[in-house]
DNA sequence: CTTTAGCACTCGTCGTAATTGAGTGCTAAC
DNA sequence: GTTAGCACTCAATTACGACGAGTGCTAAAG
């Protein structure tokens, strides 16, 4: 348990070093408004939070800098939510002044103003097809053997892919098959699709069409096929402004993560919705362990619409992140309900 | 116009600038197998290179690097197309064995591997759809006042829209007027689909159907809207490993001009189609001055259906990449062609 | 006339040493 | 409990000399 002086102390520190990326030493401290002690006394109680392992201290005679569970206390007790600052005010007005065209469209613009007001990189990973109910599925043709598959979600989320024909099955034959598809599959959530394709559909099936078979594996294949939600990246050189990262190795190896998208994928994992805060060592892959990450995500109706993701050195404006996330969520929920009001 | 030993030499002080970064001097050229004359007829030679523009010295006493000029010499006339690798072949085989499902896919996908393979950072631009026809339009109904609109192109790209329904529209309505859309503008190419849609159809529907402005103006927003190209990045980070980038500063501005969408649109306008190649300078924008862009634009049928382009320090392996892209795109375009058989 | 050996000169790089100063911990006084 | 004073530590900065890679020029050799 921390007394109030000490929690004054600490937040005045981690503030500090927020700023100056540097070490704070307890003169400057003092020198501020509102811990009005002598360095000597604030000397005494750095000691003590550096026992408790809040602080650390990059060597003797440095000041002190603060630890992971430092920024874990700070982000959990200290932290006050700011005001959003004219600057931002006026670019999410102007966000949501213009027009959207898709739900991805809505998630990854938010993710590049984010990056833009706050000059740390977003991550937005997309919906998860898993959770989603097929709407409308589609094959149109485009030459004789091949043709696009368009499948809609109830979220209106469009997957797209180019199928080859089979040679000699007609388009009659398919458009019959993806008639009944639709009939049947309309409203079912993705994960129950394959099941339902067996037990409902197959049989109905064999009574209209020669080779079924042949062309449900092919349209099966194409509704059920499984791949990496996607991911957009916004203001990733930012990441070279933090004087953390000016060592050109540590950058290569974050940018280098972050290019991976299955590694990314496992990074917003356990995300139980919300406003999440990963800091340093608590994220799941090594390259980012002097990073934060802030996570939210939008859901609409129940249904996750993607998640946005700020990654900033440890040292990150946690109170400004926050806050702008947190603002930003409600007004992209509104935004949405509204548009489909 | 050079002698041949001039030429000899240049060759040689480009390649084993290409391999170390660093300055190369007369003594590490005469003791190079292919060149075999002493340092000091070296030297003679390389003062006549740098007073043709083709050499530069950092400072005296320091070797000489090649200037713009002299790699532009280079890749003109001097630069033998290496053969594939093992290690290449062995990863183009693998890149082909994959199962593509759309289009743009395939040339995302070849970026990866291109950027792996050259450990440089490769950039895609998606089609653009000036040049195509539309296939197919469709509306989907998504709630009473939203609908998901897709258009497909007769290379078989999906673009896909929601949009809202104004109030009092029926859903019949709108039916008939996406079946007659489609009868009227199935193939037309989109360049023209603004003037046939107002000479041609707009008379007609009017017959059909009450308030078929509204909804008119309504679709030919949504199929005419212009849109940057989409921009794919791959191997970003390999940009840090450059020697010439270890300064932060000059890697972020790279990397920063490479984050928005219509600077690096610029860099590929002028595209003759083929492989093309600019160094330092002679690219569009500033921040990559001291990078070279070599790039590749697969069309088949006739139509353009994405550009891929390396970029690497003007340093960069002219031969192995200009090769690799010239291997890889005469592949895609088979894998195309057999693809649309 | 071309090529090459020899040599003085330039200038960036590297390693070492000296200096500086921010910040601490401890002790003793308030 | 708080604070002033002081000795001590250690990273960062600066200064300096040695080193060495590489050049340009001159004069001799082919």
């Amino acid at each position: 348990m921390l007394s109030e002086r000490q929690r004054m102390i600490l937040n005045a520190i981690i503030d500090d070093y927020i700023r100056s990326a540097e070490p704070v030493g307890s003169r400057s401290i003092s020198k501020r408004g509102d811990v009005s002690f002598s360095p000597a006394t604030i000397r005494n109680e750095m000691a003590d939070l550096e026992e408790m392992g809040l602080l650390e201290q990059p060597h003797t005679s440095a000041g002190r800098i603060p630890s992971i569970k430092g920024y874990r206390y700070y982000v959990d007790h200290l932290v006050t939510l700011g005001e959003i600052g004219d600057r931002e005010a006026r670019m999410i007005r102007s966000f949501f002044a213009e027009k959207m065209t898709h739900w991805e469209g809505i998630i990854e613009h938010a993710a590049t103003v984010l990056s833009q007001m706050t000059n740390y990189t977003s991550i937005v990973l997309g919906p998860e097809m898993f959770n989603t109910a097929l709407k409308h599925f589609q094959v149109i043709p485009l030459t004789d053997n091949s043709a696009v598959a368009i499948i809609v979600t109830n979220t209106g989320h469009v997957e797209h892919r180019t199928i080859s024909i089979p040679e000699g099955i007609t388009m009659d034959d398919m458009t019959k098959i993806v008639n009944l598809l639709n009939d049947k599959l309309a409203g079912v959530p993705f994960y129950k699709v394959k099941s339902v394709l067996h037990s409902e559909i197959a049989k109905e099936l064999s009574r209209y069409v020669e080779r079924f078979e042949e062309i449900l594996a092919l349209l099966e294949q194409t509704i059920d096929e499984k791949q990496d939600p996607k991911v957009f990246l916004s203001g990733a050189s930012n990441m070279l402004t933090q004087p953390e990262f000016k060592d050109v190795d540590k950058a290569k190896s974050i940018l280098g993560m972050l290019e991976a998208t299955p590694l990314v994928v496992q990074l917003f994992q356990s995300n139980p919705g919300g406003i999440q805060v990963k800091i340093g060592t608590e994220n799941a892959h090594e390259a980012i362990n002097h990073c934060s990450l802030i996570t939210a995500t939008y859901s609409f109706d129940g249904q996750s619409l993607g998640t946005i993701g700020i990654l900033g050195p440890t040292r990150m404006e946690y109170a400004k992140v926050i806050g702008l996330l947190d603002y930003l969520s409600k007004d992209i929920v509104q935004l949405m309900s509204r548009w489909h009001k």
